[in-house]
This record gives structure tokens, sequence and C-alpha cells, in this order.
DNA sequence: AGCACGCCGACT
DNA sequence: GTCGGCGTGCTC
């Protein structure tokens, strides 16, 4: 073997900042066009499928290459755009690309399987079955779809339509040899949309400006609840599939229901292909591979629907573009919402981003200009917005945290036939256990977190490492029988309302009560129109329609006010905004009550009188002011590990490394250059076990930061310290801890 | 990340 | 005497 031989260049899914080089598979070359294709390799004792990303020439010296297992593929399955994109994140991200592939691909295909039919089936008459037809007994179910398929060849959804149990009959009959089944192309009819409502005036703007767009641009519809932003959606990707193209539309964990489903099912008129956590590994490969083979025209999905491949891609629509399950928060931290702007400027096509709480980065960049702006400010029907008033609890009496005034409200929207929401961002019994003798509180072995107490005050649960122990009968420290529950969770309320409104349906909503699938729905089914209380966490603020629901409490936003994180205020007033949004409707004004402690804090004031743009405003001047996002670029060096000095000892050699890059003292030079904050203590210093610290790294131009991080990254997986600890860089952290 | 190799404690 | 703990080192 001659030392200059084309090799293959493979991105295997290894923490290891590097390609690996290996012979061509025996009987094959190392040509371009192997590039996306999988390969099984050797890897130390280990077989591994990787990605072949280039192919080039060995260096003379190159011990002894060794050879790739096979070929998975006859064709590349990542090319063009989206292979493009996928080596963009993983420059962005400092991540090896392998690892960003294995991210990218669906589970299915990251094992090497091979990328699955998506053929659909139909069943026809063999000769021998229409020699034999006449014969088969008069009225039989085998007789019935004999004639059926003697009219034609069907597939098995006409079939469905046509008879039931089919399936049994054809069984029969192909056992007789008298039928088969065959694999026919996806359809690729023509849509056949449904009408909708007539848009209003802004609708109608803003569908018209999507559809004028020509190539990329990024188009914020920034539309208060209740505005008809789904309708607008559904226009433009109406559009986009008339103009032959194929649509993605991202929505939240929490969004992605069968009402929305069965909605956009109804209006597009052709198949949507959904991807929900629901799904097994073949259907989520299948569905992958239909969008790959442009037969999926409407894809719908969460987070990691963002890398469906779109090869007639013509519209992106980000549901909810603020909604935090966008960004992944463990393995490669992508931003959904981030990417597929990535993605829509290498495509082409417009990315539509909605919400009625925009992020304080889309609103940024919308007033810079940088994204189209489109605004919907009518409810449908001309429903009136809900009353919202703050509720001063200083000095009143609450009971599991709720103040008379709020009882009372909830009392009435009862007596109305109404139903009432009560969000409380806490969930289990109470979230600390306490002796009231000696102070002693439960804490986690695992965490530096107490445990909370849980089914009504018999056990104890860590939220963060998932420990379960039962209440001990008396304090471990003085033995004193005086254990109290302290605070309030999402339990103790719901146990308070039950008691309170004897008689009234009252269902917890949060994830301790709605762990399955579909149990949200049940949830929400079961109580239909009547008259009820839900009490919950995040979980309620979207999702579900709820017609009826006529008032909505929000109680303990109070910490919220106060957090040291600088997304709190963005996130608390989203939550607030998002969660009033679901009071009232055309025929029923809502009401909303703010239940706190603090009820001129700023952020109350300005939200209740001015509103979430009046808020951002001035949310945006104090980030600007205080150098954070979006007027600064974060990144955040996150190390974890079972020595309690190994995070910081490891943090300190990176720190190190960046040093260079860091801006000096002086004022000019301050705005070139990084800002170091730290080594530090995690805000919560162990976790299951695990002792964490944090370098958080800043920078005025997004250029330094990355040029930084281009230079600092294999340095840093090269640093003896990095083999004691699991480190992990989060660019544009969501949260700083 | 895996996985092997390698050197020190409580058990069939 | 061995099974197994996890430190250390490597992966084209």
């Amino acid at each position: 073997m001659s030392a200059d031989a084309s090799v293959l260049q493979v991105a295997l899914p290894v923490p290891l900042p590097r390609l690996f080089d290996y012979r061509a598979p025996a009987g094959m070359t190392a040509a371009p066009d192997l590039v996306g294709c999988r390969v099984r390799v050797p890897f130390g004792p280990r077989e591994l499928v990787g990605v072949v990303a280039g192919v080039g020439t060995a260096a003379g010296d190159t011990p002894a290459l060794r050879e790739a297992l096979a070929c998975l593929d006859d064709a590349p399955l990542l090319h063009g755009e989206l292979f493009d994109s996928l080596r963009w994140l993983a420059r962005y991200t400092h991540a090896p690309l392998g690892e960003v592939l294995a991210t990218a691909l669906p589970a299915a295909l990251r094992r090497g399987e091979p990328l699955p039919d998506t053929h659909a089936w139909a069943w026809r008459l063999t000769e021998a079955g229409a020699t034999a037809l006449p014969g088969l007994r008069g009225g039989s179910r085998p007789r019935r779809l004999a004639e059926l398929l003697h009219e034609a060849a069907r597939d098995e959804d006409a079939l469905a339509g046509l008879m039931d149990d089919w399936r049994g009959a054809a069984r029969s009959l192909a056992k007789r040899e008298l039928v088969e089944r065959i694999a026919i192309p996806a359809s690729r009819l023509a849509p056949t949309p449904q009408p909708g409502p007539e848009p209003n005036a802004e609708q109608a703007a803003a569908i018209e400006t999507i559809h004028a767009v020509d190539g990329f641009a990024a188009l914020l519809l920034d539309g208060v609840t209740g505005s008809g932003k789904t309708e607008v959606y559904l226009q433009a990707i109406a559009d986009c599939l008339a103009r032959g193209r194929q649509a993605l539309v991202l929505v939240p964990e929490i969004g992605l229901t069968p009402q929305l489903l069965s909605r956009f099912r109804a209006r597009l008129g052709v198949p949507v292909h959904a991807t929900h956590s629901g799904l097994n590994d073949g259907e989520r490969a299948r569905t992958w591979a239909a969008a790959l083979r442009g037969e999926a025209r409407v894809v719908v999905g969460t987070r990691s629907a963002v890398f469906t491949p779109l090869p007639e891609a013509g519209l992106i629509v980000i549901d909810e573009e603020h909604d935090g399950s966008y960004k992944q928060q463990d393995g490669i931290r992508y931003h959904a919402r981030d990417f597929a702007l990535v993605r829509g400027k290498a495509l082409g096509v417009p990315v539509l981003l909605g919400s009625a709480t925009p992020s304080l980065e889309s609103l940024h960049n919308a007033r810079a200009n940088r994204y189209a702006h489109l605004r919907l400010t009518r409810r449908a029907g001309d429903a009136k917005p809900p009353r919202v008033r703050v509720l001063d609890v200083r000095k009143r009496p609450l009971d599991a945290g709720l103040s008379n005034d709020l009882l009372d409200a909830a009392g009435k929207a009862l007596d109305a036939g109404g139903q009432v929401l009560v969000f409380k961002n806490r969930r289990g019994y109470a979230p600390v256990l306490l002796c009231h003798d000696c102070g002693w509180s439960a804490q986690c072995k695992r965490c530096d977190a107490p445990m909370t107490v849980h089914a009504g005050g018999r056990r104890l649960q860590c939220h963060h490492c998932g420990a379960r122990q039962s209440v001990p009968l008396a304090c471990p420290d003085c033995a004193s029988l005086a254990l109290q529950p302290q605070g309030i969770g999402t339990e103790r309320i719901e146990e308070l309302l039950a008691k309170r409104f004897d008689g009234m349906p009252v269902l917890r909503i949060d994830r301790g009560s709605t762990r399955r699938q579909g149990a949200l729905e049940k949830h929400f089914e079961s109580l239909g129109t009547n008259a009820g209380v839900l009490v919950g966490t995040q979980m309620l603020a979207k999702g579900h329609d709820l017609p009826n629901l006529t008032l909505v409490c929000v109680v303990g936003i109070d910490e919220g006010l106060f957090s040291a994180d600088f997304r709190a205020g963005e996130k608390l007033a989203q939550l607030l905004v998002q969660v009033s949004g679901r009071a009232g409707r055309a025929d029923k004004p809502g009401e909303v009550l703010l239940q706190t402690h603090h009820p001129d804090h700023p952020l109350l004031q300005t939200l209740v009188h001015g509103g979430y743009h009046a808020f951002a405003d001035g949310e945006l001047m104090q980030r600007e002011a205080a150098g954070f996002p979006p007027f600064a670029h974060l990144a955040l060096l996150r190390a974890e590990a079972k020595h309690v000095d190994a995070p910081m000892q490891f943090l300190r050699a990176a720190k190190e490394l960046l040093l260079p890059f860091a801006a000096t003292g002086s004022k000019q030079e301050a705005a070139a250059g990084l800002e170091l904050h730290g080594p530090l203590p995690a805000p919560m210093p162990r976790r299951a076990g695990m002792h964490r610290a944090q370098l958080l790294v800043s920078a005025v131009q997004r250029r330094e930061l990355h040029a930084a991080l281009d230079a600092v990254v294999p340095a840093l997986h090269a640093l003896p310290e990095a083999r004691k600890v699991r480190w992990s860089l989060d660019v544009d952290p969501v949260d700083l801890y």
C-alpha cells in the first residue's frame, strides 16, 4: 500500500476534536462520492458507526491505517445544505463534528441501520386470485376484498376506508397466494387545502409580507395571545406547499398537541409528519427518510426536528420562539431557533418566528431591522384582554400560600360555572421539611439542595437527582417529633382547594401527576367545560385550549422578582403574559390575579400598566448597561467530578489558556477582548454526587469570543486536568447554572 | 465516551 | 488464593 493513498476522514461519535483516517472498505476506493455516507469502522477494541466527512491523502509517515469495515449507504445520507449547516454547528458549538452528527441523526441511523423504506403499501389480486374470485363464498370478507382489488389495486389507507377487518381477509387470501402486497411510491399528490377563516387586516398584512419574501428573511410574528398566529402559519405553509416546497414547523415540547396536528391536517390537505417524543426510533427514522426523499411535505416537531433534511425547502416556522425548550441542555448544547435561522439562510427560505412574548434577542434583532417585525395586536372576535389585578398580600393571612381575596375570587368564578387556574412554580407538597425544635432540614445526600416533601407529607424527594425516601418519624439530629413541611407546593394547594371547594373537581397538572404521554390531554378532557380548578406548574402556561377558563391566579412569583439570573425577569414576564393569555374568550372576559408581597416592583408595574413591550424596552436598556446578551455574547465552561477540587483545577488551567485573549484594564481595550468571570463553584456546588464549577466568558464581539475559543478548545482537550473531570462548553448559555 | 490494562481490599 | 474497585491511557 503506497503511503499517499487516499483515505477516508471519518467523523466518529467520540468527544475528541478531530476526524479519524481509515482506508476505504475492501473493494472500494476513498473517492469523494463517499463523503456523507456512513461507515462502520474499528475503533480501538470496538466498532463504531461514523460519517465520512472528507477524503484526503494520508501523510507519508502515518502508521498503518486501519480499514473501514463497510460502507452503509449507497448514496450520501448527509450532503448539501444540511451537511454544511451541521459543519457550521460543530464550529459554532466548538464540538467534535462526530458528536454533532450523532445528535442530528435519528437513533436508528446513528446505530447503522439502513435508511428505512418510506413506501406506502398496496394490495392487488394475483392471476390465481382473478381466476379463483368467482369461487369465493359470496358475501364473505375475502370475497368482498377480492372484488375491491379486482377493480383496482388499492393502498392500505384506501382499503381501511372501504371495509373493516380487511387485514384479516388479506392475510387469508395472501396465504393462498390469491392477493399480494406491493410497495408503491409515497404519494406526491397536489395539496388540497381547505379554506380557513377570512384573515383580519393585520393577519392579511403579515401573510402578504411573508408571501412577498424572495429567498432568506427572518420575520418576527409578534402577536398577542389569541390574535391568530397559527392562522398566519397555516396560510404561509399553504402558500409554500402551493409553490411545491417543503415546510418545517418547530413547536415547544408542550406545544405539539393532537389538537394542533389535527388542525394542520384538516387545513393543509397533505400528510403532516410529526416527530414527537412518543415516536419510536423506527418511526423517527422513517420521517427523516421521507423528508430526505422529498415525500414529507410538512414536518412538525420539537427541538430535534430542526435536523430534518429539506431538499425542497420553502419555509421554516418556529412557534413560541422564546420557549426555553428549544435550547438543548446536555450533550451538544444547540439552540434550535438559532440553528433554524442558520439553515433558513443557507436554504434561502424565509424563517417565521412567532410569539406573544418574543425573546429579547429576537426583539433586539427586529429593532435593528435584521428581522421584519409583523405585529398582531387584536384578539380574534375582538375579545377583550383579561383584566390583570396585582393582589397585595402583605400582612394578610395565607392558607397554603393563598390569600382570602384569591380564594373568594376563585369561589365566585366557580359559582358562575367557570374554570379557575392556580399557577404555582413549585411541585410537591412543600419544598422543605424543617425541625421546629432544632432547625434541622432534610437535605439530599448527593446534592446541595433540600428534599421536597411529597405525597401529602409522607415522602421526601430530591428534584435534582431523583432520590426518594420516606419522611423520618423524628428529627435525626434532636429526635424531636416536631417535623414541619415548610413552604408551599402544588400538592398542598391542591389539598387546600379540594377541601375548600368540596365537590368541585380539582386537577393537579405537574411533572408528578402528568408523566405519561397524553396524560395532560386526558386530564383536560376529563374536566371538559365543567366548573373546576386546575392547579399546576409551567406545564399549564400553554397547550390545551380552555374555553371556559375565567380566572387565572399566579402565586409565588416573588422568588422570580429577585433572582440572581439575569434572564429571570424576562422568563417571569413571559410566563405571566402567557399564563394570563389563557384567561377569557370572546364572550367571557377573563381575570388574572397576581399575588405578591411586592406589588410596587417595577417589573410588575411595567408589565401590568405598559404591557410586555414596555417591559422589554426597559429590560433591554438594563441588559445594555450591564453588558449582558443580546449586547454581549457568552460562553460557559462547566466542569464536574467526583473529586472536590478537580473541577476548579481544570477551570483554573482553562482560564490560564484564555488569559491571553482577555481584555486589559485600559478603557479602550476593554471593548475588545474577553471578560473572564470565575472560575466559581456552580450555584448548586454538588449535584447527584458530583462537584461542579464553572467559568463564564463574555465578549462584546462574537467574532472575538469564537476566535479565542477556536484557539483554546483543542488545548482544553489536551489539558492533564481535563482527564479528571467531565467538562462541557455551552455557547450562548440560557441558564448560567 | 468506552474499554483495557493494572494494581490493592473482602469474599466464594 | 480470586473477584472487583476505579485511576490512567488510548482510540486513525
